[in-house]
DNA sequence: ATATATCCAAGTATTTTACTCGGAATTATT
DNA sequence: AATAATTCCGAGTAAAATACTTGGATATAT
């Protein structure tokens, strides 16, 4: 039940971006690949993935780079996770539309026990916004300082 | 971060197993995997992995097989995964020694929600027993019948 | 022009998962 | 004593998922 690195560098990405949000400035690929110690070339297949679902806007060129496209108090966690995963579903079965996943699912002793535990984890990737996590970060860098 | 097949065949032969605590009976591996529909030589490595956790007792030879060798409402879910996962952690850096595990821990602008996430994992995880999934089942078997 | 970017499709390497195989050791039953 | 049913154990393999890399094409500020 491990997260992969595409969640771990993807919602460490959106926060940095979000860092920004406001400022008009734009963080390139380089820059956040710098930041996070990933290579250029895997972050931004990334990033492609969070443009693709709307969370970030780019701008191509010399200068180009990535903003926010809403505030980041606006953005879940989950909704990061299921662009860069594909789902947040433990199991197919506990998923959207995990009903016809499994035959047995109706008659599963352990199915009530996913479902739960899914709607725990859920509840935490949905309640936590971007902001949270910036928020949070801004206060440790001034602590560390 | 999906579930693996360990744990979900090993969750459900416990409350196989579990259905039988109290009677004397045993389950052999065969009759696990036929249930379950899943094979035989499979099965039995998870089993092993839960005897070395001594959760299951087992006696050998003909008519030999698996118990619980504690009632199932002192066998936490949690438990169960630990033994057939190594652990429950969804990343190195929140499991019981994950301190080291990354050298920015300290610094990691995503650790807070992950942690957060752990915590209400496990909180599911081990305060659900495999007691309340066989009863949970045994109530749903009733009403299907 | 040039340098700096995003964009995009494929390919590959590594790791993890999900099994299979073959046989030894044990024990109830006949 | 023989047999059948069973746990036990170590290795090997196949398939899938993950984690990247490569090689460009395209856009844009300076």
């Amino acid at each position: 039940m491990k997260l992969s690195t595409k969640g771990r560098y993807g919602i460490k990405a959106m926060v940095d971006i979000a860092l920004e949000y406001g400022s008009g400035e734009r963080l390139s690929v380089n820059q956040l690949a710098e930041k996070q110690g990933v290579s250029v070339a895997y972050l931004e297949q990334l990033i492609a993935a969070l443009k693709k679902a709307k969370l970030v806007e780019s701008a191509r060129g010399a200068n180009g780079g990535y903003t926010l496209s809403r505030p980041p108090e606006e953005i879940s966690v989950g909704e990061v996770l299921r662009a860069l995963e594909g789902t947040t579903a433990i199991l197919d079965c506990v998923g959207v539309d995990g009903n016809g996943s499994c035959e047995n699912a109706c008659s599963c002793s352990a199915r009530p026990l996913w479902l739960k535990l899914q709607r725990k984890i859920d509840d935490v990737l949905n309640t936590t916004t971007i902001k949270d996590l910036a928020d949070d970060y801004t206060v440790q860098l001034e602590r560390n300082k």
